[in-house]
DNA sequence: CCACCTGTTATATCATGAATATAACAGGTG
DNA sequence: CACCTGTTATATTCATGATATAACAGGTGG
């Protein structure tokens, strides 16, 4: 479980750790079902307090990301059936995105060959490639 | 000059305010040169502090999005000529939105179509259409 | 010259939220 | 029963968002 914490960030130290779990989970370097380490021993990790670790905790399972077992804690789970809900989701703030590099002059096609691009690291964590 | 802010969302005004000034530019409802509301006119306009305005302004002349001129005040110019940085600058928020995305089991494919779509939306302000 | 506009700066206040600390609780494990 | 888990409660410190009042420098037009 490696996470880097920016500390001179202007990114909430909370939703540093969402972001990177996220993005672990989608490059699979965290699997579905696979347990993650306990508020006191990820805020012992890092160096910070245990309540941040747990409003992130918290946050993930709300988004559906995490849900917690008493007996072995928290743990991955990416269980969306609702398509429709995850498409509005991202719709708002890519729309945001996408006005903000069109205004810095990045073509339609730009952006297409950069999801084409990030998406392909995502999708495949060929072994055989690193 | 149509502002809409959600009094009642946890995103900072003077956030909500930088981004519908960006997506009135993507959209063509704002273009190159145009003069924006004074500080104290669009403050009124809205119902908020001249400062939180100003603070807009100021994030969007950082950004590259307006400049001022003493004369006339604050007006829209997007000359950037940087194509490499505005690649970086919206990588890395592209990338933790492709993450969220995938978390959500939304494919490749979806993103592509979104884009695509948001795009035509932008580029194509067709006054025959609306 | 003078009123009037522009953005900008300086202080000050208030509320909110982020991050911390200490402490306790309910539930499950060995 | 000790030990782990997440969770809740309370309090404090600090940063920031938003407000208010005030003043200043520069440019415009009567």
């Amino acid at each position: 479980m490696l996470i880097e914490i920016d500390f001179s960030s202007d990114e909430a130290i909370y939703q540093q750790l969402c972001n990177q779990i996220i993005l672990a989970i989608a490059t699979s370097r965290l699997s579905d079902g696979e347990v993650l380490p306990s508020v006191r021993q990820m805020a012992d990790e890092i160096g910070i307090n245990m309540h941040t670790v747990n409003k992130a905790y918290t946050i993930l399972r709300q988004e559906g990301f995490v849900k917690v077992d008493r007996r072995r804690g928290a743990f991955i789970s990416v269980t969306e059936r609702n398509r429709e809900r995850a498409l509005r989701l991202v719709e708002k703030d890519m729309r945001i995105l996408l006005a903000e590099a069109r205004c810095r002059g990045l073509s339609k096609q730009d952006m297409l060959m950069l999801v084409d691009r990030i998406y392909d690291e995502y999708d495949g964590v060929r072994i055989d490639d690193q």
